[in-house]
DNA sequence: TTGTAAGCGTTATCAC
DNA sequence: GTGATAACGCTTACAA
């Protein structure tokens, strides 16, 4: 048997298993070489119309589809973009992924997603798997990288951060209005007469916890005596409420980093019988969704958090495609006045 | 050349100055032949300790990775899985891709994501990349797909449904015990001496909806007058149930089918100074994660969201790897009894 | 304007 | 045991 009835042979049960058309054999049907057909069907100019013509008729009628796989190999690019978050169920991550997706599926990028359940060897990880995958570029919400890490990581894959920053590196940011919004809500207190503001600070290994506990103590009303350092979860929230509530010269209200903790201290308040706001104000960075729906509703701090992904998509679009300065970007926030701050309803 | 090939080119030029060693650079520093090393570094059999050794260590001084691109080209598998939802963004559908993610992570997949949008026709569009793409299995919450559709989009292209499913079709199927909760949910109210109760479903697109509401009507306790059809939003639940309380001969109870249609209804009892649970009972399907928080704490039917992606997950790496029969699977729910219902608190 | 041929980085099939 | 060699499906100099 010769080598020619082999393939003929091999072709044939490939094509009855996977009856998926080639490039080649769109071309032999349109009486054309290859590199003739993946011209026209790229838009090359300089063809003869009628050939044009002629292959993209053999290709609808084949319906083909080029393979990504080999043409990635070839070119060396991947219209693939990684997306690297500490936890993607939570609803600022997953709002943040759908506006990014949307923004990149515009541009004709797939996304891939990498959840790095907040740790950061496994985020590691996550970047060098990218990196064998020659993703395009990366959107990501490191957990706590290092610059230096991160560039040994993934090389010079353009990387643009968003919500948290490694210091200096990568082509751009997006991250929220942090210190504006804590000033927003501790003017609102001020203006309400509070003196004595407790402040629940997030997590300091991400961008916006540091920033907004900068923002309080900036603010000059910081007594350190009020000020708690949890990580993001109703659990910590509630037990640093406790804490601020049993303290004999509590402060009349409190400033919540995040709606988690906010939430928390609602529990924590409700378990001591102190009452929001007669007993003590509270407002939170981060409108919950049923904010509004709370007892009290809930005086918050609002954002887009898809705006958030939308605009780092943007961003990194930009700087897979053309040489940018880095940028920053932030995303404005705004002041939601309900009861929970002691506004009438 | 356009401007952005350019910058490609001067991005390969970088790279090119610190290539990425090849299996060809990892067999020539050990001194074989690119098979031979292809093969120690896959672990075949029947091959001289020291070549291997000789490979592992060459391949560990050059950092070898190997290009996924093409060994997925040579080999016709991608190691890679495409999960498609309506929304990422939702609280469910984030959670379960958390734990799809989690389990395909464990098994070597990667996870290529697509949002449809709430849209047929983006869920199509999503199928038919994916497809190019040659994803190795499809993990699917349809917006409502149909079995042919599917079929002629992605072949024979394993398939796991979970949340909601194309009859028919596919390889296995995660959902919810939709009807027991419900039974649960109905029983409970049942229990507290209500006999109208109403009934707010969701999307009849959605395998959920309609199990729910079936259960609800095959209970014998359904009274279509007290029944709704809504989409799942706040905003439909909110219509509804202002709908449902301006009827004169108004149901005692409400059983909405969603945590947003519960949500909804609170918003509408607000509005006309009806009090939960003195006026009017109500349960939810879902037991969103501040439900405690909420006034009146919610009494709901509770499950793991992030169970549903890791069993579909688990189903789809069976499927990807032997032939197996097409297999649903229910995610168990419970009950929480909290004070909406009229329970004490 | 079009075709030929050389890869992209692997793995599979043969020989030896 | 190991090494040539031929794909996988595409793009792109270089020729013609």
């Amino acid at each position: 048997m010769t080598l020619r009835d082999r393939v003929w042979q091999r072709r044939n049960r490939l094509r009855n298993r996977f009856p998926k058309a080639t490039l080649a054999d769109v071309a032999e049907r349109a009486g054309v070489s290859p590199s003739t057909a993946s011209r026209a069907l790229n838009g090359h100019a300089g063809l003869a119309p009628a050939t044009r013509a002629a292959v993209e008729s053999a290709a609808a009628s084949l319906k083909f589809q080029p393979s990504p796989l080999a043409r990635s190999l070839r070119t060396r690019r991947t219209l693939t973009v990684g997306f690297v978050v500490p936890d993607v169920s939570s609803p600022f991550y997953a709002a943040a992924l759908k506006g990014a997706q949307r923004r990149l599926g515009q541009a004709g990028y797939r996304v891939l997603l990498m959840d790095a359940s907040l740790d950061v060897e496994r985020e590691l990880a996550a970047l060098e798997t990218l990196y064998a995958h020659q993703v395009d570029g990366l959107l990501l919400a490191t957990a706590g990288i290092s610059a230096e890490a991160l560039e040994a990581a993934v090389s010079t894959t353009p990387t643009v951060f968003f919500d948290s920053v490694a210091d200096g590196a990568g082509d751009g940011a997006v991250i929220l209005e942090n210190a504006r919004g804590t000033g927003l809500l501790l003017e609102h207190l001020v203006g309400h007469g509070h003196e004595h503001i407790a402040f629940l600070a997030g997590s300091q290994r991400e961008t916006s916890g540091v920033e907004r506990l900068q923002a309080f103590r900036a603010s000059g009303r910081a007594d350190e005596r009020y000020i708690r350092v949890c990580e993001w979860s109703i659990g910590d929230g509630r037990r640093a409420g406790l804490e601020l509530l049993d303290d004999p010269q509590r402060a009349s209200a409190v400033l919540a980093s995040s709606a988690e903790l906010a939430l928390g201290f609602m529990a924590a308040a409700a378990e001591r019988g102190v009452r929001i706001p007669q007993d003590v104000a509270l407002v939170s960075f981060d409108d919950p969704y049923f904010g509004e729906l709370l007892e009290p509703s809930l005086t918050a701090v609002a954002y887009d958090a898809c705006l958030v992904g939308e605009r780092a998509a943007a961003l990194l679009v930009d700087a897979m495609s053309s040489e940018t300065d880095a940028r920053e970007v932030r995303v404005p926030v705004t002041l939601v006045t309900r009861r929970s701050c002691g506004c009438d309803g």
